[in-house]
RNA sequence: GCGGAUGUGGCGAAACUGGUAGACGCACCAGAUUUAGGUUCUGGCGCCGAGAGGCGUGGAGGUUCGAGUCCUCUCAUCCGCACCA
């Protein structure tokens, strides 16, 4: 009897598959309800790690068994192809974008197609693609004719390092999200797209997303961040500065603390900061000294609250009478809100630390409950809990929210403000001056301005003929691509020379997939039918970037009648991460873990290098990556233990959720499963062939694998693969220790059903066992068995008799007998009656078929 | 600071609506097979204790016949946001 050879199963079950075109989903489609499967798709780095292996498994474990529990199927594959890392790889090698990307996609096809996963391959395609990105420019341009697209000079985040813009929610740190380097503030004009237009729509819809998980709905809930409030004008205090006429307008949230108001603050880069600047050295030096200050978290942790008064007063718009001083305050940002504010230091601790620090008044208005309005003071906290109003004249014993309302009623009915809601959330600029992008579709004409190009001339195709010798963007210097005629005067014009931000090349794949080859952007039909996404798996690290993003364009096609559903998702799942230790050596560099040899000794771990010998220290269990050369190439597991192990270990150990680390022993246990698996189906042979000679025997074997089934179908619903591959395990253990005592047609006909359950996570094996065990057909197309409610229940059941809360004994009782009943068998046990010696029974609490507890004193 | 999550053997972890804590795997120990190593197989394996027994789910209280699970407080670690008016 052999040990399982992967190296021989598995690339012919992969060929048996693509041969009988067995995860094609025809265009149009049958009458099984639908499930739509989507893995995040991968970036062309140019090879797959096991973060992609743990992240394919998965989506191939719920495609398969969705597909065994009858439904039609789509689990489409693509690239997520353009960015950065082919311009760099130009830059630094001397290679094309495209063809180092087409050859890194061709690279990685294969990697993933040796995983054996049920992906419907004729769907790819690539973001990159012009079939693709043309259709991309189609619907941006019925966007721009919906004013959802604008262009508009903004104040940008400019990353020095990769010489390109970049949207808020891609500076971490006030640093590049890919480059890691300081973002510098640039004035450029961009193109936007109005993401805020629908905030609300996001926030609502979130609401929607039950199957999301709430730590990603909660992220997407601050990212946009609602608040409701009043925007209204301060009148100045005699001549008011000139272009500021009408006023300061300021936005608060706190309209029931107006009473409390003891200046009026605004951000340095405010246009009445800068215009007082240019007046006075003095005020520009202070602007300039606000904005010194860093945006790192320390900066902002330790920065002091600066200010300086600008010497303009403004009237208090409740009660004429009262006037207060304008202050440039370095706290205040420019772009929340309008970037100026009434202070009410009382009731927010940023107005009281700069009201203690430049001594202003500080006024309570909020009394909180149990409090006394003459001894009530404000120390070094603000008060920002709830309370009754005073110290406010018409607003006095309102309480906060009746206060809000009021304020409001009156700044509206005196015409100087209106109830107003802000959003932190910010339009998306998608301009980035790079050329490995999808060319926005638009053209310049001194004449006309810009216009979008029209749709029989799409697509914008990229020029290949670009050199990478100098930074920046080449398409600007491209001598011909750039120059063309208005569409709309027939002029001399110019191209845009921008391309999309890559985030909008995701946003849209997952309806592209549901019919990739169709005429329009989305084929309305197929779309209809596939979407949403029933079940969408990726890490955590895209919550709010590309999961909001997509939430977004989703909605705007929605609107454009391209795409009849909101959400995209309806389903979400954020997998951990592979870990892996890192191991250091005594110089304090990085080693790979190949070339470490770990030893045990009792609980104490050492490590050793494996061809010099010397002292290795074992680092911390952390993300495996290059830089720790903590990786672990998923060919070389592939090669040592097959496709199947691989796929196994990642899903086995730690919940999908959260990380598991990797180690080469789990990955053995894995294996050795596997071969024990094997062993039983090569074995059936052995033990007795007909009929048993205890019956009892092919009950308790049929038991276990009825409570098997049921518990796996449980585990793999509810995304507990760790789970499922325990059950398996423990059946096998089962099955094996009875091996020699139950017939032949039992084991047969269990070991077949375990075969379909083990298929979605280890399929080369399982057609492997299904072939061995003489069935037609492929186990891929076999039905997911059903658990015998009946079969599986126990008829004995085995329980445990507390005395006082302590487990003093147990008894064997059937399923379903009554309390009473057990209740006697219980007291007459004779372990139990000696613990009860010298006590009285007080009370007996029996649980139907599962306890029993005695109170005795 | 705000928001969220997680703390269970040497390790990764299980545990349905409160009902035998530690399934399953790894590591380890003993034995068998093997010329040997590896493989494979059998058994053991929370801690203390010779045993009876006692103690055990980060810590302290509480509710309950009974708490990993519920409540209050608290500590630690991780993640996200960060002067958002």
């Amino acid at each position: 009897m052999a040990r399982y050879n992967p190296k021989d199963t598995e690339p012919k079950w992969r060929a048996a598959w693509a041969n009988a075109n067995t995860f094609l989903t025809p265009i149009t489609p049958d009458a099984r309800p639908k499930y739509y499967v989507l893995e995040m798709f991968p970036y062309p780095s140019g090879r797959i790690h096991m973060g992609h292996v743990r992240n394919y498994a998965m989506g191939d474990v719920v495609a398969r068994y969705k597909r065994a529990q009858g439904f039609n199927v789509l689990h489409p594959m693509g690239w997520d192809a353009f960015g950065m890392p082919a311009e760099n790889a130009a830059m630094e090698r001397g290679v094309h974008p495209k063809g180092w990307t087409y050859d890194n996609i061709a690279a990685m096809r294969e990697q993933l197609k040796a995983l054996g996963l049920s992906v419907d391959w004729s769907r790819e395609f690539a973001t990159c693609d012009p079939d693709y990105y043309g259709k991309q420019q189609a619907w941006f341009l019925r966007l721009l004719k919906r004013g959802l697209v604008y262009r508009k000079e903004a104040s940008v985040n400019w990353d020095p390092v990769d010489m390109t813009v970049l949207a808020n929610e891609q500076v971490i740190d006030g640093k590049g999200w890919r480059s890691g380097a300081t973002v510098e503030k640039r004035k450029l004009t961009q193109w936007f797209l109005r993401i805020t237009d629908y905030a609300d729509a996001l926030i609502d819809g979130l609401k929607t997303l039950d199957r999301w998980p709430e730590k990603v709905r909660i992220m997407q809930e601050n990212w946009i961040g609602r608040s409701k409030g009043l925007r209204f004008t301060f009148k100045f205090d005699g001549q008011p500065p000139a272009g500021h006429e009408a006023g300061l307008e300021v936005y608060t949230t706190r309209p029931d603390t107006l009473f409390g108001a003891s200046f009026v603050g605004i951000a340095p880069e405010h246009p009445l900061a800068e215009q007082l600047a240019a007046a006075d050295p003095a005020v520009a030096a202070f602007v300039a000294e606000c904005r010194k200050g860093g945006t790192s978290e320390a900066d902002i942790e330790g920065a002091e609250k600066l200010g300086r008064d600008t010497g303009l007063r403004v009237v208090h718009p409740l009660d004429p009478t009262q006037t207060l001083p304008v202050w440039i305050a370095n706290f205040i940002l420019m772009d929340y809100g309008t970037g100026a504010i009434f202070a009410c230091p009382a009731h927010d601790q940023r107005d009281l630390d700069f009201a203690r620090k430049y001594d202003l008044p500080v006024l309570p208005v909020v009394l909180p409950p149990g409090e006394d309005a003459a001894g009530f003071q404000i120390g070094k906290e603000a008060y920002v809990g709830p309370g009754a109003i005073y110290n406010s004249k018409f607003l006095d014993g309102l309480d906060i929210e009746a206060a809000k309302s009021e304020a409001i009623n009156r700044i509206e009915a005196m015409d100087q403000g209106q109830g107003a809601t802000v959003y932190r959330l910010r339009d998306w600029g998608v301009s980035r001056q790079r050329y490995w992008g999808c060319p926005i579709p638009v053209i310049h004409c001194e004449a006309c301005g810009p216009v979008g190009v029209s749709e029989d001339q799409l697509p914008v195709v990229l020029p290949d003929d670009v050199s990478f010798d100098k930074p920046g963007n080449p398409l600007l210097r491209h001598p011909t691509w750039r120059h063309t005629t208005c569409p709309s005067c027939g002029g001399k014009a110019e191209r845009e020379t921008d391309t999309l931000d890559t985030f909008v090349d995701s946003s849209w794949y997952f309806a592209r997939f549901t019919d990739p080859t169709a005429a329009e952007p989305i084929d309305k039909a197929a779309a209809d039918h596939w979407m949403p996404v029933d079940q969408y798996i990726g890490g955590v690290e895209h919550a709010v970037l590309h999961l909001l993003y997509a939430r977004f364009i989703t909605r705007a096609l929605k609107d454009e009648g391209l795409v009849s559903v909101e959400e995209p998702f309806a389903g979400l799942f954020t997998q951990g991460m592979v870990t892996h230790e890192a191991y250091k050596n005594t110089a304090g560099e990085w080693v790979e873990p190949s070339d470490v040899v770990v030893s045990v000794e009792g609980n104490a771990r050492s490590a050793k290098h494996a061809t010099t010998g010397e002292p290795i220290t074992i680092g911390d269990v952390e993300k495996m990556s290059k830089s720790k050369k903590n990786v672990v190439a998923p060919e070389d597991i592939f090669e040592a233990y097959g496709v199947d192990a691989a796929r196994l270990f990642v899903l086995s150990d730690s919940p999908p959720e959260r990380d598991v680390q990797w180690t080469s022993s789990g990955v053995e246990g894995s294996s050795r499963f596997l071969a024990r698996l094997w062993a039983e189906i090569e074995g059936l042979e052995e033990g007795p062939q007909a009929g048993s000679a205890d019956p009892s025997h092919d009950l308790e074997l049929r038991r276990a694998l009825h409570q098997t089934i049921r518990d796996v179908t449980d585990a793999v619903e509810g995304f507990r693969f760790n789970v499922a591959v325990a059950k398996f395990y423990s059946f096998l253990n089962v099955a094996r220790t009875m091996r020699t005592a139950v017939a032949r047609p039992v084991r047969q006909e269990v070991l077949e059903q375990l075969v379909i359950m083990v298929s979605p996570f280890t399929p080369h094996l399982a057609e492997e066992a299904w072939a061995h065990l003489g069935k037609a057909g492929m186990v891929v197309d076999a039905p997911w068995p059903k658990a015998d409610p009946v079969l599986a229940a126990d008829d004995e059941r085995v329980l445990p008799i507390q005395i006082n809360g302590k487990r003093r004994g147990e008894i064997k009782v059937k399923a379903g007998t009554a309390e009473a009943e057990v209740e006697k068998i219980a007291l007459a046990d004779h372990n139990v009656m000696a613990h009860l010696e010298g006590l009285t029974v007080r009370k007996v609490i029996v649980v139907k078929d599962r306890i029993v507890n005695i109170v005795a004193g």
